[in-house]
DNA sequence: TAATAATGTTAGGGAAGCCTAAGATTTAAA
DNA sequence: TTTAAATCTTAGGCTTCCCTAACATTATTA
């Protein structure tokens, strides 16, 4: 049960996760939601939606709203968790947000389980020192040379 | 010109940095060689092949040696270079070496130049203290809780 | 409510990258 | 040197994801 995560495509996360932002919004997604996030035309929306919610991870009729499975949902939230831990993490090694958040896109995909975890225990160790560590201190004076 | 770079895709990069590390073996590739380290059949090399011979990237004949052109070569290099900043970024947050090396892989594409260089950056931060930093030390306890 | 605009779907096709099967070439062995 | 093994290419086809053009549906507005 459940081996949809492995064998879910890289774009079929993409969708997924951009369809989870719909829905926090306003909880359904329609189409041109999904059109404008991913930037894709609307037949190639169409034909993902189609694909995701023959998978069960979405639910989709013609001319309908579009929400989440439970399943869905469950992988959605942690492509969004992984996305999250990436830019904070670019944000902290000194990356301009607008370039953190496309990079995390990126990154969000096909790492290793355990890489992501040493990335999230990474921002977690960083964000839970009270004071800001004295070496991103240092590195932001290094960056600076 | 060299604006190959920008247009290449994920995949001919990969093939590239796998023939660069062929040709530093033995001062040229086989396909053999290229079907070993990418993990493909052959035919799906030799269409590869025949796609970088185009783009003068490489120069490769039917039965040859594969080498590297100049170009191919830049282009190479500059991706390897990455591989090793990413290489060991993921082992300074302590992911061990097999799951760093095919993890650096996968990071080494796509990420914005600024990405790239403050990875880098903060690598040669690391590698420069004259002892290893106190904060890096407090990371690995933090690890082990 | 009829016309227009916005949204969405279907049909058909293309590029990238992968594959198996079959055949060609080169290398190694008998 | 002939045969067998290894290597390589060609032919043909698959999947994923993308697109444009044409058509259908829904929403808006005159």
């Amino acid at each position: 049960m459940d081996m949809n995560q492995s064998t879910l495509s890289r774009k079929a996360e993409d969708y997924l996760e951009g369809i989870l932002i719909s829905v926090n919004e306003k909880g359904y997604a329609r189409p041109r939601d999904v059109v404008k996030r991913m930037e894709v035309s609307y037949p190639s929306a169409t034909e993902m939606l189609r694909k995701l919610a023959e998978q069960k991870l979405i639910t989709y009729e013609k001319y309908g709203e579009i929400k989440l499975t439970s399943e869905g949902l469950s992988i959605a939230s942690k492509i969004k968790n992984r996305h999250d831990v990436f830019e904070n993490f670019l944000k902290i090694i000194l990356i301009k947000n607008e370039i953190a958040e496309k990079d995390a896109c990126v990154l969000e995909h096909h790492l290793h389980p355990e890489t992501i975890r040493q990335f999230s225990k990474f921002v977690s160790f960083i964000k839970e020192s009270r004071k800001r560590p004295e070496f991103l201190i240092e590195f932001e004076k290094y960056c600076k040379k």
